[in-house]
DNA sequence: AGTAGTGTGTCATACATAGTACACGCTCAT
DNA sequence: ATGAGCGTGTACTATGTATGACACACTACT
């Protein structure tokens, strides 16, 4: 489970070598936060920001937000939407799934997706 | 999508018709918390409890965890914790279920619980 | 030399969460 | 009639969440 804060400011230090609009006050800037509460962020001197502002964070730096909300230690509200109107089926499910390897998760995604079956 | 307080009242009063022992004050009393509280909860004075007492409420008043904190708004932290150690595999999974009928979910539990495929 | 931009330290704050503690008035069996 | 048990109103609190505001020192051009 690696750091919420590093791996931002290791991304965002990547961006910057060839772009140095990916400064932390133009990013924070752009994501709508103060330049200091990004540099504590970063630094993990704060907890990970609010869901909102994660997901800003995340798009601004080219990363899929839920794999930046899982380095928050969230999950999406979307997600959790769906899974409270039906608790007991995306209960049980998840749960099958906790020890399944990738592949046959993936193969399930496939499946339903394709729906030819 | 029912009201947590109002659900939780109606189950207990209906166990209290075979049983004085689910009084408001005795079942606080098991759950753990002070009987003012409790009656908060069930008339929805107050938002739903945290995690852990929605789960022992659940548990006293016979219920499945999962579908009483989903009432609460909340999904359970073990699934979270699931969906957040392989975010992508998950979202993906759990978007494309959104709209799938209860019977198509209900075979790919099935599916993978056999694993005869 | 001055100005613009950079990252960070300190302080403060507004709001939400998750309850406890106590007192009151009612009912019902003894 | 009284004490046990009942549900509820009011008041309070502790902790966590999610930031904002401002000032400072450093660097890098112009």
């Amino acid at each position: 489970m690696p750091q919420f804060g590093t791996t931002a400011r290791q991304i965002r230090e990547r961006l910057r070598e060839s772009d140095r609009r990916f400064s932390l006050r133009q990013v924070a800037r752009r994501v709508g936060v103060e330049p200091a509460y990004l540099s504590k962020i970063e630094r993990g001197v704060v907890a990970p920001p609010s869901e909102a502002t994660t997901v800003r964070l995340a798009r601004e730096l080219g990363q899929d937000p839920d794999v930046f909300l899982a380095m928050a230690g969230k999950v999406s509200s979307d997600l959790q939407e769906i899974i409270r109107k039906r608790p007991k089926l995306f209960a049980d499910l998840i749960r099958q799934l906790r020890e399944a390897p990738d592949e046959a998760i993936f193969r399930v995604v496939r499946v339903v997706r394709d729906g030819d079956w």
